[in-house]
RNA sequence: GGUACCUUGGCCGAGUGGUGAGGCACCAGUCUGCAAAACUGGGUACUGCAGUUCGAUUCUGCAAGGUACCUCCA
């Protein structure tokens, strides 16, 4: 794929056309999970959203080193858990090793993102792997005299930062009204303001997770992995910084103050943001407890909302999620409801069910269907913005066409129908990575499919004798056993 | 309270200053022994009010409702 990509950087507010610093090599950070609890729902969407993005950048012919984090040393707590960190507090509550939590969950977030078809990042950089960095990151900011220590912790002094650059240059904010708005929170009498935030905190005696520093046996502070993994392994500068919107203030902010106090210059040039997944409007998230785990869509498990209602009716296949995720725009917000999940999976086979009949289709010497412009259209779609609904729009169209010519209503050309492959398996397979189903060409399985077409084919000839009573036997018990079929003007169709 | 954003047909969701993206659901037709599938047709949606305009769902203002962030969150 050729052609200019256009993103919208938050920082700017606009989309804007897309230049890598040193193509053709691209650096792309995103915010992974705080592996401290499954994944959930929410959890997919940014996974998804940048692995679209890391799909079409390579599509581009971009070499791109997409780094993504696990957090795992956990971040400070309010209310009465007073600064303790997560994941040691769910280790004492559970007798295992903050580690040992930390790994679990990091597993199961892994098996969640294969199931999702995300492909795995270059590099996924530990924050407990990374003190060290970490250490020496914030030994720069207090060398560049923008971080000062108290108490054995180190802070970020934004009111001095904002004296030379700008605090809140990506989410908007000003410093005057951040100071009248900013709650008591922990160690706020540690502060000199309290929009200062922490680049490194003493921990607490009860503290388990806990690294030497120069300052005191601690952690650290909240936005520090990403300032310095990001440096470490993508450099000063590098082009793309993505993440949940929710991680703009102050997270991301923060992380722009870090790195440009330690290092004298900004290093992000587009950052992008997915938007939330909300349900009955509101936004799915852990502090509200209204989230679903990925395992439950999966599974079909029950999920029970705090009023006793079943949130889930069904299972749901990871390729539905994708998909239901892959029909909205990354920027906007998607609700989740069973009956949005429902049409996503309908219509997600459709698609995949025309796919499957494009590698049956057999060419003529003329084209009767419209197909010309699929690529251009689906290029224009994913370039401005990664537009996948319009990119599927597009492709239900096609879709449309090849069922024409699949019904024999339709004829299509030798060349048009490579050029419609091609571009099918471009969009469908490569770039919104939705997987196809039993791809799996084992003898067992193959044996398998041989058995339900010989059943078939037995019908077909009772149909031809217009022996309807055998006919609708094999039909209505292969129906009862879950298999759907669907009789072609000279055979069969057939799927589970 | 501050800041930002949103409001599209039964549902989900694109998009545009002027011929109704797409999916799901629904209705009718074609095909079929029947069914399913598929195809074709069917609905004049753009929160309300006012303004700009030859023309607004799209721009401006006001109003109503909703959401996010300001605290860990994807």
């Amino acid at each position: 794929m050729e052609g200019k990509l256009y993103l919208y950087n938050t920082l700017s507010r606009t989309k804007v056309e897309f230049k890598p610093i040193k193509p053709p090599f691209v650096g792309m950070y995103v915010c992974g999970p705080t592996v401290y609890g499954d994944a959930h729902l929410g959890h997919a969407r940014p996974a998804i959203t940048f692995d679209l993005l890391f799909r079409t950048l390579t599509a581009l012919g971009y070499k791109v080193r997409y780094v993504r984090n696990i957090t795992d040393v956990g971040h400070l707590e309010h209310d009465a858990d007073e600064g303790e960190d997560k994941i040691a507090k769910k280790a004492r509550l559970e007798q295992l090793e903050p580690m040992e939590v930390a790994q679990y969950y990091t597993n199961r977030y892994h098996h969640a993102m294969e199931k999702l078809n995300v492909l795995p990042p270059s590099i996924e950089p530990h924050a407990s792997g990374h003190i060290p960095e970490q250490i020496k990151f914030v030994e720069k900011i207090l060398d560049a005299g923008y971080a000062y220590i108290s108490e054995g912790s180190v802070y970020f002094d934004v009111e001095k930062y904002n004296q030379k650059f700008h605090y809140g240059k990506l989410s908007g904010r000003n410093i005057e009204e951040l100071l009248e708005t900013t709650r008591e929170l922990d160690g706020q009498t540690e502060k000199r303001r309290s929009i200062d935030f922490a680049l490194w905190k003493k921990a607490a005696p009860e503290h388990i997770m806990r690294w030497e520093s120069p300052w005191s046996d601690g952690f650290p502070g909240w936005h520090m992995e990403c300032s310095a993994m990001a440096t470490k392994y993508l450099g000063e500068e590098f082009d793309i910084h993505g993440g949940g919107m929710d991680l703009m203030f102050p997270h991301h902010e923060c992380e722009i103050a870090q790195s440009t106090a330690a290092l004298g210059h900004e290093s992000v040039h587009y950052w992008v943001h997915n938007n939330m997944i909300t349900i009955n409007g509101q936004k799915m998230g852990k502090s509200l407890g209204n989230f679903i785990t990925l395992d439950e869509f999966f599974n079909g498990t029950s999920h029970k909302n705090a009023e006793g209602k079943e949130l889930i009716e069904k299972a749901y296949s990871p390729m539905t999620i994708r998909f239901f995720i892959l029909q909205a725009h990354y920027r906007g917000t998607l609700d989740f409801s069973n009956e949005a999940l429902q049409s996503a999976e309908k219509g997600l086979a459709r698609l995949m069910e025309a796919y499957a009949r494009l590698g049956k289709l057999t060419a003529s010497d003329t084209t009767t269907v419209d197909v010309k412009d699929l690529r251009k259209k689906c290029e224009e779609a994913i370039l401005d913005d990664l537009n996948t609904p319009i990119v599927i729009s597009n492709l239900f169209e096609a879709a449309k066409a090849i069922n024409t010519v699949a019904d024999g209503k339709g004829k299509i050309s030798k060349e048009d129908l490579e050029e419609l492959r091609s571009t099918y398996k471009l969009f469908v397979e490569d770039i919104l990575g939705l997987q196809v189903a039993d791809s799996g060409n084992n003898g067992k399985l193959d044996s398998y499919k041989k058995a339900v077409d010989l059943l078939l084919n037995i019908r077909l000839e009772a149909k031809q004798n217009k022996d309807w009573a055998t006919s609708d036997k094999i039909r209505n018990e292969l129906t009862a056993l879950g298999f759907n079929i669907k009789d072609k003007k000279d055979g069969f169709e057939w799927d589970l």
